[in-house]
DNA sequence: CAAGACACGTTTTTT
DNA sequence: ACGTGTCTTG
C-alpha cells in the first residue's frame, strides 16, 4: 500500500515527492534532504505503477547513482535494479554502444580518457609542426572540449569568425585545424573522448528521429540531479528526451555550481522556466545536516555573490561550536596543527577517524597533510589524485584489452606495440604511422600486414605483435572478460616482465595487475551482469573515477583527504578546510573576473556546508611551492564570514612566532605504496687497470665473462636479431642483464 | 636497443 | 619536488 510520504518528509519535500507529472524544478539548499526527496519521488512513481524501465535518473558521479539506487531499493525492493540510473556519461555510453553504427562508429568503440586525448593532441601538434610551447595539449583540449560542450563541431569551429578571432588574438590560430585532425583521428580509431559521448548522443538524436523517438518513449520520466552543473550538451539531451512526455524533474542548487570551468552553464537552471512555462518549483530550505553556526557562516559567505536564486537556508539544529581558524607559519606546520586537532577531537569526543575530512583546493596540498598524519599514526585515505586506472601498468594491460576489442585504437597500439620489449623501435612505429597515413589505411591494417610495407627483418616483430593480438581476439570471442584478460596478461609477457622486477615498485605493479584481474573476476561473477564481455567491462571502467572505487575498497576507519570538488555531495562530522590563502583559495587564475571569483566563492560555500558539527579553517603564512618557500596572505574569504560565527583565538596561537621549520624528510612521499629510494648498482668489483675487451663474436652460452662495471658473470642466453646479438648474462653481483654485444665491453675467460 | 643522466615544466578543479 | 621527455653512453 502507498507509503505515508508526508509523515517522513517536511511539507516542501513532500510536495516535491507528490508532484510526479509535468516539469518540476527542485531548488535544494545544501543538506536539505535532496537525495531523500529524489529517492521517495522515484519510489512514489514505482508505487503508482510506473515501470522502472521507463524512469531515467541522471547523476554526476557513479557514487551518487549507486547510493540512490541502494536507497530506492530499500524502499521498493528489487524493482530498483531495473531503473535507468547513472551518470550522463555512463548512460549515454551505454546507449551509444547499441547505436554507434548509425553515426559512423563501431559498437565496440573505445573511450579515450583525458590522458589519451592529450597524448593524441600532442602527436597532432608535432605532426603539424606547430610550436608545442604555444599549443599545449591541456590548453588545446580545453578549447576543443569547450566547443564540444557547446555542440560546436570541428567544421563550425573552423568557420566561426568569432572563434577564429579569439584564437588569433591568443596567437593560436591553428586550434581549429588541430580540432579537425583530432576528430578524424578519433573517428579512424573508433574512439570517443568524454565530451564525445555527449556530443555524439546529440548527433544521434539530431540525425535519427526514429532513435530519438524510441528513447523518448522509453524514458517517460526523466530526473536530473545536480542540474546546476549541466552543460549545454547535457541540457539539450535532457530537453530532447523529455520533449514528448514533459515529465522532467531537475534538482539543483545554483549556490553549489562549481563546474563552470568544465562548461557547466548556470543559466540552465536559471532559465529552466523558459522551456517549461507550466513548471512547478519547490524550494528546500531547511538544512538538516549542519549546526546553526555553520549554516549561518555559509550564508554570510554566499551572499557576497550577485547572481543567484533567492533562497533562505536555515537550520533547526543546535547552535554548535564556532568556526575555528588556525594560523600556521608554514604548510608543514599547518599539517601539524590540523593533525593534532584531529587527534585531540577524536580522543575528547570518542569519535572515529571516519568523522573527519580534510578538504583542499588543489591535490598538491595533500602532501603536507599526509606527512603530519603519518607522524601521529593517524590513518587516512586520499580520494582523487592518481587513480588506480591511471597507473602505468594498469594502463598497459588495459591497452592490450582495448586493442583486443578495437584494433583501430591508435593510442592503445602505440602504447603496447613495443611493451614488453619486442624490438620495435620508435623509427619503425613512425614509419608504420606515416605508411598508414599515406596509403589511407588504418594503423592496424598496416601493422597486421607490415611485411608488405617494409623489409622482413623490421616487419617480423610487428607481424608477430599483430598475430598475438589476433589470438587475443579469438580468445575474447569465446571466453568472458576475466578469462580473456588473464590469458592476455600472461601471453603478452607483461606478467612475467613485472614479476621479474623484484624492486618494491615492481612488486606493487605486479600486485596492481593482480588487483585488476581480481576486479574483472568480480565483474564477471556478478550474477546480475548480463554482458560479461571484455568490451562491456572496458566501457565500465573507462567511466569509473577514483572516488567510486575507494569507497568500496576502503576498510577500517580513516580520515578522508580530498579536493573540495570531489567532496561535493558528501558530509562529515568535522571538516577542515586548509590552505585558506589568497592565490590558492581563491585560486590565482580565478581572481581576474567577477564570474570566476563567484565560482570560487561557491566552492567555498560547498566546502563549508560539508560539515555537520565542527568546521575548522586553516592557513599558512608561508608555503613551499615548486620547491621553494613563498610567503602567503590569508584568504579574503576568511574576512567574508560574519565574525559572529568565528573563533579566531586559535589563529593567534602557535603559528605566529616560529620561523619556517627545518625540512626533515624522514619518509618519502607515498600514497598507498611507499616509494623506496632509487636503487643503486652497487658492486664491489673493480676493473683491473689492464682491462681490455675481447672479441665476442664467437661467444657461446655458458661461457664465463668479465664486464668492466658489472664484474664476473655467465652467459645464459644469446639472441641474434637483425644483425645484432643480445646476450643475457647472469652476473654474480648485479644479477641478470641483457647486453648488446656490439656495445658491451666483455672479456671472455 | 636500453639504461642512466639531466633538463624542463608543472599546479585548478573532473566525467 | 616531482615525473616526463630528451640526450648520452655502453
Amino acid at each position: 500500500m502507498a507509503l505515508d510520504y508526508l509523515s517522513l518528509l517536511n511539507p516542501s519535500q513532500g510536495a516535491a515527492v507528490m508532484q510526479t507529472e509535468g516539469p518540476c524544478m527542485i531548488i535544494a539548499g545544501a543538506g536539505s534532504g535532496k537525495t531523500r526527496v529524489l529517492t521517495y519521488r522515484i519510489a512514489n512513481l514505482l508505487e503508482k505503477g510506473v515501470d522502472p524501465f521507463n524512469i531515467l535518473a541522471l547523476t554526476f558521479t557513479n557514487k551518487a547513482a549507486k547510493e540512490m539506487r541502494a536507497r530506492v531499493e530499500k524502499v521498493v525492493g528489487p524493482a530498483a535494479r531495473s531503473l535507468w540510473m547513472g551518470t550522463f556519461h555512463s548512460v549515454f555510453a551505454k546507449i551509444l554502444r547499441s547505436e554507434a553504427d548509425k553515426i559512423g562508429f563501431p559498437r565496440s568503440f573505445t573511450i579515450y580518457d583525458s590522458q589519451d586525448s592529450k597524448t593524441l593532441i600532442g602527436q597532432i601538434v608535432k605532426e603539424l609542426e606547430l610550436d608545442d610551447k604555444l599549443y599545449k595539449p591541456n590548453l588545446v583540449l580545453g578549447r576543443i572540449s569547450a566547443a564540444k560542450n557547446k555542440l560546436i563541431s570541428h567544421n563550425q569551429y573552423l568557420n566561426d569568425p568569432t572563434i577564429k578571432a579569439d584564437d588569433e588574438a591568443a596567437l593560436r590560430p591553428k586550434i581549429g585545424v588541430i580540432y579537425q585532425q583530432y576528430f578524424q583521428r578519433c573517428l579512424k580509431a573508433g574512439a570517443m573522448d568524454f565530451d564525445d559521448l555527449l556530443f555524439n548522443t546529440n548527433v544521434l538524436f539530431r540525425d535519427h528521429v526514429d532513435v530519438l523517438n524510441k528513447y523518448q518513449n522509453m524514458f517517460k520520466f526523466v530526473m536530473v540531479d545536480e542540474y546546476q552543473d549541466t552543460n549545454y550538451s547535457q541540457y539539450l539531451i535532457t530537453r530532447k528526451l523529455a520533449a514528448k512526455e514533459r515529465n522532467i524533474c531537475v534538482v539543483g542548487d545554483d549556490a553549489q555550481s562549481i563546474y563552470a570551468f568544465r562548461g557547466a552553464d548556470i543559466s540552465n537552471i536559471l532559465n529552466f522556466e523558459k522551456d517549461y512555462p507550466e513548471l512547478q518549483v519547490f524550494k528546500l530550505e531547511q538544512n538538516y545536516r549542519s549546526t546553526k553556526n555553520i549554516v549561518w557562516a555559509a550564508n554570510s559567505v554566499i551572499k557576497n555573490n550577485q547572481a543567484q536564486l533567492r533562497k533562505d537556508v536555515f537550520s533547526e539544529n543546535e547552535d554548535g561550536t564556532l568556526i575555528e581558524v588556525l594560523k600556521a607559519a608554514s604548510d608543514n606546520e599547518e599539517g601539524k596543527l590540523v593533525a593534532n586537532s584531529i587527534f585531540e577531537d577524536k580522543m575528547n569526543g570518542h569519535l572515529s577517524y571516519d568523522n573527519f575530512a580534510i578538504l583542499y583546493r588543489t591535490n598538491a596540498q595533500s602532501r603536507a597533510m599526509e606527512e603530519s598524519l603519518r607522524k601521529l599514526n593517524i590513518k587516512y585515505k586520499i580520494v582523487g589524485g592518481l587513480s588506480f586506472y591511471q597507473r602505468k601498468e594498469i594502463k598497459d594491460l588495459v591497452a592490450y584489452l582495448r586493442l583486443t576489442v578495437n584494433q583501430n585504437d591508435e593510442q592503445a597500439i602505440r602504447r603496447v606495440i613495443n611493451y614488453p620489449k619486442r624490438g620495435i623501435g620508435d623509427t619503425t612505429v613512425s614509419k608504420l604511422i606515416t605508411t598508414a597515413d599515406e596509403a589511407n589505411h588504418t594503423l592496424w591494417e598496416v601493422v597486421a600486414n607490415a611485411d608488405q610495407f617494409m623489409p622482413a627483418r623490421v616487419s617480423n616483430p610487428v607481424v608477430g605483435f599483430a598475430e598475438k593480438i589476433k589470438s587475443y581476439i579469438a580468445v575474447a570471442a569465446k571466453e568472458d572478460a576475466f578469462e580473456a584478460a588473464k590469458f592476455i596478461a600472461k601471453n603478452s609477457g607483461m606478467l612475467e616482465e613485472l614479476y621479474s622486477d623484484k624492486s618494491i615498485e615492481g612488486l606493487s605493479r605486479y600486485e596492481n595487475i593482480q588487483e585488476l584481474l581480481n576486479g574483472i573476476k568480480e565483474y564477471v561473477d556478478d550474477p546480475e551482469r548480463e554482458d560479461k564481455s571484455l568490451g562491456a567491462f572496458l566501457q565500465d571502467i573507462a567511466l569509473v573515477t577514483d572516488s567510486d572505487l575507494k569507497d568500496a575498497a576502503q576498510d577500517g576507519e580513516a580520515v578522508t583527504l580530498m579536493t573540495i570538488h570531489s567532496a561535493k555531495g558528501l558530509e562529515f562530522r568535522n571538516v577542515y578546510i586548509v590552505g585558506m590563502e589568497e592565490n590558492l583559495f581563491p585560486s590565482q587564475m580565478m581572481i581576474t573576473s567577477r564570474a570566476d571569483l563567484e565560482e570560487e566563492r561557491r566552492l567555498f560555500y560547498v566546502a563549508i556546508t560539508r560539515a555537520e558539527k565542527k568546521l575548522t579553517l586553516s592557513y599558512a603564512t608561508s608555503r613551499y611551492q615548486w620547491g621553494n618557500l613563498r610567503s602567503c596572505e590569508k584568504s579574503r574569504f576568511l574576512d567574508e564570514i560574519d565574525p559572529r560565527f568565528v573563533d579566531f583565538k586559535f589563529a593567534a596561537g602557535p603559528g605566529a612566532g616560529e620561523g619556517a621549520p627545518f625540512q626533515h624528510v624522514f619518509e618519502r612521499r607515498s600514497n598507498l605504496v611507499p616509494t623506496p629510494p632509487r636503487k643503486v648498482q652497487a658492486t664491489n668489483y673493480v676493473a683491473p687497470a689492464d682491462f681490455a675487451p675481447s672479441d665476442t663474436s664467437k661467444l657461446q652460452t655458458g661461457q664465463r665473462v668479465e664486464h668492466a662495471k658489472f664484474g664476473f658473470g655467465t652467459v645464459s642466453a644469446l639472441e641474434s636479431q637483425q644483425g645484432t646479438t643480445k646476450a643475457t648474462i647472469q652476473f654474480e653481483e648485479v644479477g641478470e642483464k641483457v647486453l648488446l654485444l656490439s656495445f658491451a665491453k666483455l672479456r671472455v675467460h
